[in-house]
DNA sequence: GCATGTGCCGTAAACGTTTACGAAATTAAG
DNA sequence: CTTAATTTCGTAAACGTTTACGGCACATGC
């Protein structure tokens, strides 16, 4: 005899008596209760979560779908463990768990997602890493399995999302290079189509123009969103002529800076002096000399803003949780450092 | 109607023919295989998850356990992303799908074990940050459950595992630096019972030994393992007594050498000048200057090591691997750079 | 004393699969 | 033509839970 009919032989008692107890249904006697839940503790019972996911149709796990291969992504690192860590804070309060639903490189992210919940894997599910145009937000939407999504989209299915505040970052970069004298500001724009590079170079426009400073293709770098990529830009802006390079840059990923430097230093330019940088706050960029003037938020918070305004679309878990769906942009402090020097 | 009943339904056979269809079992019709094969496309269908579960006593998916909150951990980011990428491009070929159990900071790691296993949530786990002495080891093992550790731990129940040759490091690295004139040198030792601190310390007292030089204790520097722990080291070690301190350091961690770096400097230490570093490669490590003297390995082979290994003990998963035990040292190859100065 | 209510518990039916078993239809063997 | 073997499929019983339903015992109200 195993799992809950164990239990329940030994305490001599029905089975369903047993999980009303376990379950802190109303209908059960104080007393008996206790037995169970003794019994329980002292067998090491725990119900099986096939038996119950079966029974109640709901798994209690939230699957925070990433991808793999830091090759290309270059975010999924300290990053996301920070996230993690906020948004299991606000779970462990409701009895959820989270899991990272890792999608290799090789397969396909919309096919990925539509095979782990088909199999009814998760019960929730938070995206990252959103497309200007994602699948997944109407793959997930008509089939009604709440979610939430870390960055907008222009993919518009009533969802919640969080996202940081890129446009923010580029008012107030442009703003703060331009004061100090610069015209020429580099920016990255990733290679896919990942909605925050969009919103970043939009803003970054209306900001030069607000300054009267017209906009120059010349300034957009294209690069992987990782160390190397930063790298590569610096190699390519050495290699523009005197004149037409720019003289400062802003940066929206939190790892770039770090080969931008190096890339900067062997190219003979020093940030800080030679060239202006405003970029991301991260452990690594934390270390960097000169120290980086750069834009910061806690990932902690901001994965207990996921976590709640995901459970705001989920009564049944959450029924203290206001319902509605939250769309928000969180801002970022801007932490002065000695990076933005002046052209 | 719903699930596989819908499907039945759909092409007027029984469900246990679709079933067995789906499932590539013999005793079925070629013909009406490749019906139900193109129904079950058509339609979307993919089984349900918990249904098959409960049935077939195993859920097709591994759980690799890491624990969430970087301000410990440090290592949890890119090192673990292309350790997935490697994993699954093995799993992918087996229908195995990897999913990362991850442990709050602020739950007991040996209780979330027991409560992910005891929901019968993997069929096989992967555990990473194997301590000296390990409960989950046990844990695992007394239930027969598959499993393999990331580092090998005194806690002994036969269990595979896959390590790096922390060994290799400490004499490498010991033999290196005392060839260049290096007496006094520093080593990292985390503040937990991460079990390769132990194994590289002793390596490295067996290198000192070989080359005749006495132990210091105050050469063994406690820090947490990520960036701000390796900048501590640096300031500790600015603060010692000129001709106390250690004129070199090995490092085991893959970024606290950015930090290590910064602190030096700070403290007016030139690395690769004033004072030789050996470290660990990472993105951020490579971008250091003067670029740093490090041991480094494929990830993403480790990964496919992983992988294979554990298959090797899960016999209905993978016929075709050689069952067995796998207990394997991972060399690491020296990356020659600027920092392994001489004193 | 009867009706009604309440607290507690057992029974059994679901949930969506997989699979052992047996039956029917077809083919092969004699 | 009979019998045995083979192929193909349907039936039904599991797997371990949760929960609707009903029933018993007891208390309460009049």
């Amino acid at each position: 005899m195993k799992g809950i009919r164990r239990l329940a032989n030994e305490l001599d008692i029905s089975i369903g008596t047993v999980s009303r107890a376990l379950n802190g249904k109303p209908d059960v006697n104080e007393q008996t209760r206790q037995r169970v839940l003794d019994a329980a503790a002292a067998m090491g019972y725990v119900p099986n979560q096939a038996g119950r996911a079966l029974r109640k149709g709901s798994t209690g796990v939230v699957g925070f779908m990433m991808q793999t291969g830091s090759q290309i992504t270059g975010e999924g690192d300290v990053f996301f463990m920070s996230v993690f860590d906020g948004v299991q804070t606000v779970f462990a309060r409701h009895q959820l768990d989270l899991v990272a639903l890792l999608c290799s490189s090789e397969e396909d992210p919309d096919a990925y997602l539509q095979r782990v919940v088909a199999r009814g894997f998760a019960d929730a599910i938070i995206i990252s890493a959103t497309k200007r145009y994602d699948h997944r937000i109407e793959y997930l939407a008509v089939r009604n399995i709440p979610f939430i999504a870390l960055g907008r989209s222009l993919t518009d299915a009533g969802q919640p999302w969080l996202d940081l505040d890129f446009e923010g970052m580029a008012e107030v970069g442009v703003d703060r290079l331009v004061a100090k004298g610069h015209r020429r500001i580099g920016v990255f724009a990733p290679y896919d189509d990942t909605n925050l590079g969009f919103v970043f170079l939009e803003s970054y426009r209306n900001s030069l123009n607000r300054h009267g400073i017209p906009f120059d293709a010349d300034m957009i770098f294209r690069a992987h969103p990782n160390e190397r990529g930063g790298y590569e830009i610096a190699e390519r802006i050495a290699a523009m002529q005197d004149g037409k390079r720019p003289t400062g840059f802003v940066l929206t990923n939190e790892v770039m800076s770090v080969g931008l430097y190096r890339g900067l230093y062997d190219s003979g330019l020093r940030p800080g002096k030679d060239f202006a940088v405003i970029g991301r706050d991260s452990p690594h960029a934390h270390y960097l000399s000169p120290k980086l003037t750069c834009f910061a938020l806690s990932l902690r918070d901001l994965g207990i803003a996921l976590a709640e305004s995901l459970l705001a679309t989920m009564p049944a878990f959450a029924p203290q949780y206001p319902i509605g769906v939250v769309r928000k942009v969180l801002p970022m402090t801007l932490i002065q450092g000695d990076s933005d020097c002046a052209v």
